[in-house]
Parts: structure tokens; C-alpha cells; sequence
DNA sequence: TTCTAGCACTCTATTGGGTTGAGTGCTACC
DNA sequence: GGTAGCACTCAACCCAATAGAGTGCTAGAA
């Protein structure tokens, strides 16, 4: 455990703040003068060795000036940091962006996700909600060829999940109606995770034995949901060209491995699920710690949206290291607990 | 009109073939070797100079070699190259590709997307079929609140469309199953184009007027169909990472606007449209020609797909001006082909 | 003991001159 | 009409010199 004194915590927080400022390593005159300690330069440079040491600021050559390192940075901002509050003002504008005509959830998402991009002039990335994760509240057979049926199952929150399967036999849009409806009848309303366990339990009852169409009705909504894609994370991200703003992206190489993790999404919804899992608020990633590679050097906010005890996806501002901490977490924080609202109250009715 | 005796066209072709491999400008040395007409360099550049004067080449100062203008790209593509025709194992290949369960058909538009970029090392793009352009095959009306109902609306060729409209009365699923029922039969397999008239007109037949069921029915569908996304294009762009392996796109600036233009997909689905609109096969809009901005020094390559007299969409490829014009076309040509007959397949059962 | 002033030192970034080499345009000649 | 030769142009590269920001260290003040 790092302990630091109240001057090292100042010289930190300022190196840091006038670095996220101007991208540029900060030597000791700028902050003697900048900082609220009247403290000469050569002061604030023995502090400043004493901070390089302990491995929180790095200097890029010898005769250069300190920029933090991923650990001084979550130093500041676990201990140091204080984020300003969103102004009355600030929250209003967010709302209104965002509850503006919410017709379906993947357009909702969407617009989250190019507002938080546009907002804190960064990448904004939003976590689709899985299916498991909702509740069932409705499931279409449509004949779609003479041993083709699709099949669309949608949740409470507006979702929708598209598969087609293939049937051994012929069968009529009249019988699959009948399909359609015994089904309903039987999810209403479960979570959409234990749904395989129902229809499992269902067939092996009494009923599924003897009566030939349940029996029926009961398989197709098993291959429908056994489809492998059912479980597929999906995710937005937006305002990739912000980035491209940053002076620290002027290397292309360095530009081009990030369009390159930003294509191969897995790795970053792998990412995002570490916060879905954990669940516990607002969740900052930085470069260098990230054990799955693509992201050095960026820096990632998110924060789970829905229920505390039952979250739905994951959403947030990827950018590079040097963000203004300070002003993108409460408006990330903001804008899930709103998004959680809305979703929710589609859930409930 | 522009006339090119044999050797200026050969000179020009050489050119182009050069900067195309190489992205540099070329010297009359080079052709001069190269080239099966066996001349001098001086004699090739008195033709280039030529050349130059009717606009087809440019050089960037005045000790450099050439490179071609859009001007003398048009005319090597439209009457001087020859596309290579494909491979039956590259045919195979793609179809290979494209085939793998085709399991709805958003996932085989972003697949064949992702498969135009990678085959051809460019940036792949897809326009979605607007639902206007496809046959009617299913309604569905879920409550979805007390006085809300989400639409589902399906197309022949499996392309999903979902709505929320508010009711002014509380109504029950029983209800609105009704509804389904009578609005499926109605509209079965017309086209999409044609239900906005179709509802009109049955809602002014005696049906409608005496009957409280039907005239409730024909009202829900018509807000749904009203809704102002019905209309909507979409279009997935991948591989956008590809185009940064160009040396053309070291500048920093010049990819920035590029993925800003990306990103703002409305003008590049205002370009497409042109294609779709023409559907006279394959396109080929050539940066400075672009009247819509954010394109310039860039090339698509595009072909409608669909039934000839009814194009659903376009796909195409998105590069530098410099691509290899003879063996992306044919790749173009042959997926548009491939993926119509999916499609069509789909959307006749 | 803690802080500060001063100074020598280090290292990057920038500037400008010199050189190289690819390629041209022109002219004289075949 | 085609070609050889030659002087000329211009970007790219290399190199050395310079400027400037910032440091570390030491000696002395508080």
C-alpha cells in the first residue's frame, strides 16, 4: 500500500490535470507556478522523483517533463480525484437526448451509445442485453418452406431473437399457430434463463407424453432456443473517428491496431462482461491492465445498466488514457441509471 | 469523345497497371521495360505527355513520373481493361463462403459485408433491402402496456420490422390476436409497396364500415405502416481497418475525414441508392466524381442484388481510387449474383 | 531538517545546407 | 516518327548546428 502526503497527493493531481489537459509531459515550473502550493520548481522536483520512484509518474527521457503511468493515474482517481457533479442543467440535456421518441430497444441503444460519443468526445460503446437476461413474453412459429419454420421469440423489454429451423415434416402456418400459442401459454413471463429448464421439465411431464401436439410444440421451441447465436452478445460502438481527433493518434500504426480490436468485437465484449459480472457500479479499465491485449494505452469507463440485482448490459466511453476522468464518469454513471429506468419500465408492463 | 490510338491506350494501361501495384508514379523508364512495346523511354514520354494534356494522367511536380487521373481511370476500366474472369475453385470458394447456414438475413448481409472486405482487402459495404422492396408475410401485434402494442412485421425474404404504437383504449392479446389474423389475410404476399394502398382501400369497403373488428384492424396496421422507419435504409460497412494497410492513408487527416464519412452513413446510402436506382449492374463511382462529398480520392464498386427487375439492395467494395478494378469487379459481380439467388430462394417459398 | 537558487548537463526538435537519384523536356540526329 | 544524349528540376535523405525545455545536483538560506 502506497501512502502519500498531502504534497505528493497535490503534485500528482496536478501533474496529472495539466496533462490531460495538454497531452504533453509537465515539467516542474509549470506546476510550481500552476499549483495552489507555492513551492519553487526544485521542490516540486524532488517530489517528483520521489513520485517516479514509487512508480507513479514516468519520464519519457531524461530531460524531459513527467506524464503519470496507468498506476498514478488510478491512484488519482481512486483516492484523489473528486468528480464534479453533474449540473441540474447537464441532466436535463441528457434526459431529453435520450428519452426523445425510445421506439425499440436496439434504436434506444444505439442513440445511447452516439450520445455518449458525441458528449464526451470520445468512443461510445454500449453491451446489448442478452437474451438469458429478460423475460419471455412472446414466440412466433411462422411456416417459412415446406419443412422451414422461423421462429421469433421476443422479450418483455422489446428484444427480439430471429432463427430459422428446419422441420422433418410438412407442416401447415394453422397447426404452428396452435404450436405458438400452447408455448406462450407456457412461458409467460420466466426469465429467459430458465426457459430450456421449463420446456425440459414439460416434455418429460404427463401431458408432453400423451398429447402429441404439445409433444410437438414443446421440440420446436427446444431447437428454436437450443440455436446456438441465442446466447450472442452484441455491441454499438460509436465515434471512432473522435478518437482520430487526439493528438496521440497521429501514428497511424498505433490507429490501426485499434480499428483492428474495435472490428474483432469479442474482445471487447469479453472485456465488458468483466463489469456486467461484477456488477458493481462504475467500472474504469486502463490500458496496461487489460490481460486481453488491443487496448494499451486506451482507457475504458463503464457502467451495468438495469437492475442492480439483475443487470442487463453494459455501456460506457473507450478513449485513450489521458480522458477527463473527472467529467465522463458522472455522465457515463448518469446516463445507465437513466437508460436502467426506461428498459426497466418496459420490463414491468 | 476521346480517341486513343493502340499505343496510347497500351501506355495509359501500363500506367495504370504499375500504380496500381505499386502506388507510386511511374516513370517512362519503367513502361519502356515493362511494356511489350518495344520503345524508348523518350518516345513513351512524348505519348505521356500526351496523355496528360487530354487529362488522363497527372504528374504531382515536375521531376516525378505519372499517375493516373479519375479522368483516365474511367476510360481505362470502361474500354480498355479486361476483368479477369474467376477461377471455378475461386467461385466455389466464395460460394463456400457465403452458403455456411444462412441463418437469417441479417447475419448474411453482415457476413457476405465482412467476406467482400477480407477477399478483397478494402472495406466491404452492404445496403439492406428497404422493406418496401419485399413481399408482405407476416403481422403480428403484442401488447406490449396497457395502452401499447408492438408491432412485428415480417417479409417474405425474412427481414423483421418493429414498431410501437399507442392505443387510445385499453385492449386485451385475445383482441389483438384477432387483429393479426385478419390483417395476415388480407395482405398475404402482396408487396410491401402496395399495403399502405391496399389498407386505405379495404377500409373504405362495406367490410370495414360495418364491421367494428375489421375497421380497428385495418387502423392499427395502418399506424404501424405509417410509422416514419418503415422507409429506412441500412447498411453495414466492415473492414474499415483494411484501408488503413494503404500507404495512401498514412495521412492522419485524410483517414479522419474517411471515418467521419463512414460514420455518417447517410451519404453513403444516398450513393447506393444510385445504384439501386439505375440497377443496371455493376457501378463504379470514382472519388472526384462524387458529388456527395467525403468520398474523394476513394472508389466503390457496386452491384444491385436482387431480381434484376427488382433490385432488394447493393453491395459493393470501398478502397482508394488505386484497387485492382480487374479482379474486384468480377468478385462484386459474382457475390450480387450469388447472394440474389439466396435471397430470391428465400422470398419464393 | 526543509526549501530554494543557481548552474551545468542532457536530450529532443528544428532548421538549413549539401547530396543523391529518379525523372523530365528539349534538341539534334537517324 | 523514333531515339540518344544532356541539362535541368525537384523531392527525399542525411548531417551538423542550434535552440529550448527540463532535469539533477550542490551549496546555502530559513
Amino acid at each position: 500500500m502506497i501512502i502519500l502526503t498531502q504534497r505528493d497527493q497535490s503534485v500528482l493531481e496536478a501533474v496529472i490535470t495539466d496533462y490531460i489537459e495538454t497531452g504533453e509531459p509537465v515539467g516542474s515550473r509549470t506546476i510550481s507556478k500552476r499549483s495552489a502550493l507555492n513551492v519553487s520548481p526544485a521542490t516540486i522536483r524532488n517530489v517528483m522523483a520521489d513520485l517516479e520512484e514509487l512508480g507513479l509518474l514516468h519520464q519519457p527521457h531524461t530531460s524531459a517533463g513527467r506524464i503519470p503511468t496507468p498506476k498514478g493515474l488510478r491512484i488519482y482517481i481512486d483516492s484523489i480525484m473528486q468528480s464534479k457533479q453533474l449540473e441540474r442543467q447537464e441532466r436535463d440535456l441528457i434526459r431529453e437526448e435520450l428519452r426523445r421518441k425510445p421506439r425499440d430497444v436496439k434504436d434506444l441503444l444505439q442513440r445511447t451509445s452516439r450520445f455518449l460519443s458525441q458528449y464526451c468526445r470520445q468512443a461510445g460503446v454500449v453491451l446489448w442485453p442478452k437474451l438469458t437476461v429478460t423475460r419471455f413474453k412472446h414466440i412466433e412459429f411462422i411456416r417459412s418452406g415446406q419443412q422451414q419454420v422461423m421462429v421469433i421469440l421476443i422479450s418483455r423489454s422489446g428484444l427480439i431473437h430471429q432463427t430459422n429451423i428446419d422441420w422433418t415434416e410438412e407442416i401447415s402456418q394453422r397447426e404452428l399457430d396452435k404450436y405458438s400459442s400452447y408455448v406462450n401459454e407456457l412461458l409467460q413471463d420466466l426469465p429467459l434463463s430458465s426457459v430450456k429448464e421449463r420446456i425440459r421439465e414439460e416434455m418429460r411431464s404427463e401431458k408432453a407424453l400423451f398429447d402429441k401436439l404439445a409433444a410437438r410444440a414443446l421440440e420446436m421451441a427446444r431447437q428454436a432456443i437450443h440455436d446456438s447465436s441465442f446466447e450472442d452478445s452484441e455491441i454499438y460502438i460509436e465515434g471512432q473517428s473522435n478518437l482520430l481527433d487526439n493528438p496521440e493518434f497521429a501514428d497511424v500504426a498505433r490507429m490501426r491496431r485499434l480499428l483492428h480490436t474495435f472490428e474483432d468485437k469479442s474482445r471487447i465484449i469479453r472485456l465488458l462482461d468483466v463489469t456486467l459480472k461484477a456488477s458493481a457500479g462504475i467500472q474504469i479499465i486502463l490500458g496496461t491492465e487489460d490481460e486481453f491485449q488491443g487496448l494499451q494505452e486506451m482507457s475504458l469507463i463503464s457502467s451495468p445498466y438495469g437492475r442492480g440485482d439483475r443487470p442487463l448490459g453494459v455501456l460506457g466511453v473507450i478513449g485513450p488514457m489521458r480522458m477527463d476522468y473527472s467529467r465522463i464518469i458522472p455522465v457515463v454513471e448518469f446516463t445507465a441509471r437513466f437508460i436502467s429506468q426506461i428498459l426497466e419500465l418496459a420490463d414491468e408492463n
